[in-house]
DNA sequence: CCTCATATGTTCGCTAGCACACAGACGAAA
DNA sequence: TTTCGTCTGTGTGCTAGCGAACATATGAGG
C-alpha cells in the first residue's frame, strides 16, 4: 500500500486486539428487548430524548426500542449500513478509525448526552469509522424510516440533531489538533474525563492496551502515563479497571482541549434536567 | 496555562507569521461587488450551488453577492460570528486551529468544491477554529437570513449542505488519524493533493513557513519533505511559490487518507458538470 | 545595480515515543 | 492450590521530529 509507511509490526498486535472486540460481538448481538429498565422515564436518560418537547416525544416514543450495548459491540463498521440511530442512556461509545495497517485512533466519543449514527440523517448512510462499545450500558435505537420522517419535519429534532453533529466536530477537531501537539500524559487525562464525564461513578472497565488503541499509541506509552497518574494518586487501575481518585487533579493536567470540547457542549447542548 | 505543555518558543513565531496573515487581512476587507466576474455562469462554478434544482437555484439567485477572498483573510474567527455563508468559486480556504499556545493545525480544507460556514445551519453560530483563505480566489457569499429560510425548506440545498458536512467531517476525521500515524512526508503528499486539487493550475502561492502552520510542524521538517519531493522532480518550488509536476509520482507517495477523503467526496457529493 | 527583507538550507543536540523482548503479577477456573 | 491466560512493568536501542542558531539565496523596490 504505502512504501514508507511506518512499520505495522506493532500495529498487527492492535489489530488483533480490535477483532477480539469484534469477535466479542459478533458473539453478542443486541438482545434485552423489553427489560425491566423499560420505563418511560429510562428515555430521559438520554439528554437529546430529554430536550425534546413533549409533541415530538410522543410521536417517537413508539419508535424507540431498548437494547444493551455490551462491551465491545459494534454498533457500525466503516462503510456498513445502519439501521438504527442509537441514543445512549448509559455507556460509552467510541468512534474509532482504523488504518489500512491496522493501526487506530478515536475521534469522538458519545455517551448518554448524544446519540451515535449522524450519517444517516447527514445523508451519506454511512461514514469511514467504526463505533465500538467502550464500556457497557443501553441504549434506544430507532429504526431508519421514523428517524428520516421525524428529521424532515424541520423541527426541535433535527434542531438537536444538528447542534448534537455540531460538538462531535468540536471533539473531532480538538482530537485532531491534541495528537499533534499534546504530550500522550495529557491526552490520556483528556481522554480519562471524557470518558468518566459519560459515568454515573468514576470506574472505568478498560485495559492500558485498549486505552493504547483509542489513542493511537503504544501500550507502553500509556503504561508509563497511567503509572505517572497513579504515583500522583489521581487515578488506581489493576488488571482492566481504571478508578479516578482525583478529579481536579486530572483537570489540572489536561491540556485546553478538554474545556473547549466540554464548552463547547455546554453552549450548544445546554443540558436541562428533565421533569 | 499547561505545566507540562511543550515549548512555546518556536510556536511563537509561527503565531507571529499568523498574525502577519490577519493584518493582511484587516487591511483588506471584501471589495469587489458587482466585478467583472459577475456573470450567471460563475455560480455554476461552485459545485453546490451547481448542484441545485433550478426552483432553488433561481430562488437563491439574488441573495448572492460576489466578493473577492485575498490572501490571509480571515473569514471567520475561533469563536466569532459569521453574518454570511460562503460558496468560493475559486481559491482555497482553510479551516485552521490555534492553540493558547500559538501552535496551529489544519483541520480541513474548502475550495470550490464546497462551502464555508457550516456551523450557520448546524445551529451553533460559531466555531472553535478559524477559516482563512490559503489561495486567493472569489466566492459567492448568502446573508444568515436568506441561508436559514432555505435550509428551513428541507429541500435539496439542505440536502447539500448536509452532505458537504459529512465530508467535511470525514476530512477532520482522516486529518486526525493522519497527524498520528502518518510521517510528515507523507502529511505533506496528502496536503498538496488536496490543495491542488482545489485549484485550476497546479501552482500553489504558499511558502514552507505557511505549510507548516498548516500541518502544525516546524517549517525545517516542511523544508526538508519539501526538498526530498523536488530531488524527486515531484515538485518545483522556490521563494513562495510551489509547482506540482508529477501529480502520479505525489499519489503513489501519499498515504491512504487522501484516497480516503477523496472517495468519500465523490460518494457523497458526486459533480455533474453544470449544463 | 544594489539593498534588504524574506525564503530556504543546514547543523547539532535533544526528547518523546516507537519496536522488540521479556519479566512479573494478578485472578479466575480447574 | 495450582495453572494459565491476561494484564502490567521495565529495559535497550532507535527514529522522527523538535528547538535553536546560523548560513545562504533570491527577488522586489529603490
Amino acid at each position: 500500500m504505502c512504501l514508507t509507511e511506518h512499520t505495522p509490526s506493532n500495529a498487527t498486535a492492535r489489530l488483533l486486539s480490535l477483532w477480539r472486540i469484534r469477535e466479542q460481538a459478533s458473539r453478542r448481538p443486541p438482545p434485552d428487548k423489553g427489560s425491566r429498565l423499560k420505563s418511560a422515564n429510562n428515555h430521559r436518560k438520554n439528554h437529546l430524548l430529554a430536550a425534546l418537547p413533549e409533541e415530538s416525544y410522543v410521536r417517537l416514543l413508539p419508535e424507540l426500542e431498548l437494547i444493551a450495548m455490551p462491551l465491545g459491540w459494534v454498533l457500525y463498521e466503516s462503510g456498513g449500513r445502519l439501521n438504527y440511530l442509537y441514543f445512549p442512556i448509559s455507556g460509552i461509545v467510541s468512534l474509532l478509525y482504523v488504518t489500512t495497517n491496522g493501526a487506530s485512533s478515536e475521534i469522538a466519543i458519545t455517551g448518554n448526552e448524544g446519540l451515535v449514527g449522524i450519517s444517516l440523517f447527514m445523508g451519506g448512510e454511512s461514514t469511514t469509522n467504526r463505533a465500538v462499545v467502550q464500556c457497557a450500558g443501553h441504549a434506544y435505537r430507532m429504526p431508519v424510516p421514523a428517524l428520516k420522517m421525524e428529521f424532515a419535519l424541520g423541527g426541535a429534532f433535527q434542531h438537536l440533531a444538528l447542534r448534537y453533529t455540531q460538538t462531535l466536530i468540536t471533539q473531532m477537531a480538538q482530537t485532531s489538533v491534541c495528537n499533534r501537539h499534546h504530550s500522550l500524559d495529557q491526552q490520556l487525562c483528556r481522554w480519562l474525563l471524557l470518558s468518566i464525564d459519560r459515568l454515573k461513578d468514576s470506574e472505568l472497565i478498560m485495559t492500558q492496551e485498549l486505552i493504547a488503541n483509542m489513542l493511537g499509541v503504544r501500550r507502553e506509552g500509556v503504561t508509563e502515563a497511567a503509572g505517572k497518574l497513579q504515583q500522583a494518586k489521581l487515578i488506581n487501575y489493576s488488571r482492566g479497571k481504571i478508578t479516578v481518585l482525583n478529579r481536579p487533579g486530572l483537570e489540572k493536567r489536561v491540556c485546553e482541549c478538554y474545556a473547549v470540547v466540554k464548552n463547547e457542549f455546554e453552549r450548544l447542548l445546554p443540558y436541562r434536567v428533565p421533569a
